[in-house]
DNA sequence: CTGATTGCAAACGGTTTGCAGGCTT
DNA sequence: AAGCCTGCAAACCGTTTGCAATCAG
């Protein structure tokens, strides 16, 4: 038995998924990728290895991914578009089950500006305290 | 005159952007939600008093508003699903031009653990580095 | 008066869903 | 054998676009 696929039998059986053959490609192909590809890239990538594979498929098992604890999910306001009309430099608070974000003041959270690596020209940092709002903590589930 | 009025067309003035009354609506109750409202929720509170606002005219402003400088906006990498595959706490380079997003190790950026106001919850703590990637500096436009 | 803006309806693009057949356990 | 998974096509939903009528400068 080759040596990947024996490794990802183990992390489906601790994280309670079945293995199927576009799983562990399409995981394989995810690890491989650098940075953070969006699921058009991933679906071109792994077409590679399954050309029949279908683009449902690959969100299905991306979101079965993410809810059993394989991956994480990035960017919790994306989905609709956000406008920042506070002149105040300041961070957002972020409540991961209603989404709604809220102002926070900039000295709560200092922060050092630091040097980039490789030539990245910075324009600003942007900080999201992600978490669960007081409501969201009182009305649970 | 009153005085709502003047100060508008001072603003737009300032932007170089015509004065409509749905413009000047948008932009007062924009300022006046909680929060950063999503643009359905924005063009709900808009329609109480014009209710032949249509939602296209919400956007299209909502844009102007953006691209003439007046707000600015928020979740660059909003658009489509991105997944953290990576196990190491580290924050992200986000180019606002080709929206890639690499990442970027924890110790080049530190943080201190904060104490949030009223009761919220934290989960974790999200930085976006927003800038130019050395790959669109290099390839202007 | 000229060009920008509005409201409508249709188009779009990313994502989700329903379903019949096939695969995993 | 039971149920989960796949691929397909259609549905969805937030957003954008084309257009004719109207408004601002």
């Amino acid at each position: 038995m080759p040596d990947g696929l024996r490794s990802f039998r183990e992390l489906c059986a601790e994280h309670g998924i079945a293995v199927t053959h576009q799983r562990q490609v399409l995981y394989e192909t995810m690890q491989s990728m650098y940075g953070h590809p969006s699921p058009e890239e991933v679906f071109d990538a792994v077409k590679r290895r399954i050309p029949s594979i279908s683009l449902a498929t690959v969100y299905k098992n991306i979101h079965l991914f993410v809810e059993s604890g394989v991956f994480r999910e990035l960017s919790i306001h994306h989905g609709t578009l956000r406008v920042e009309m506070n002149k105040v430099p300041h961070h957002h608070l972020v409540c991961s089950v209603c989404k709604r974000i809220s102002d926070l003041a900039d000295e709560e959270l200092p922060l050092q500006a630091p040097s980039m690596p490789g030539g990245f020209l910075v324009e600003r940092i942007s900080v999201d305290v992600i978490g669960i709002c007081p409501d969201c903590q009182r009305r649970p589930n």
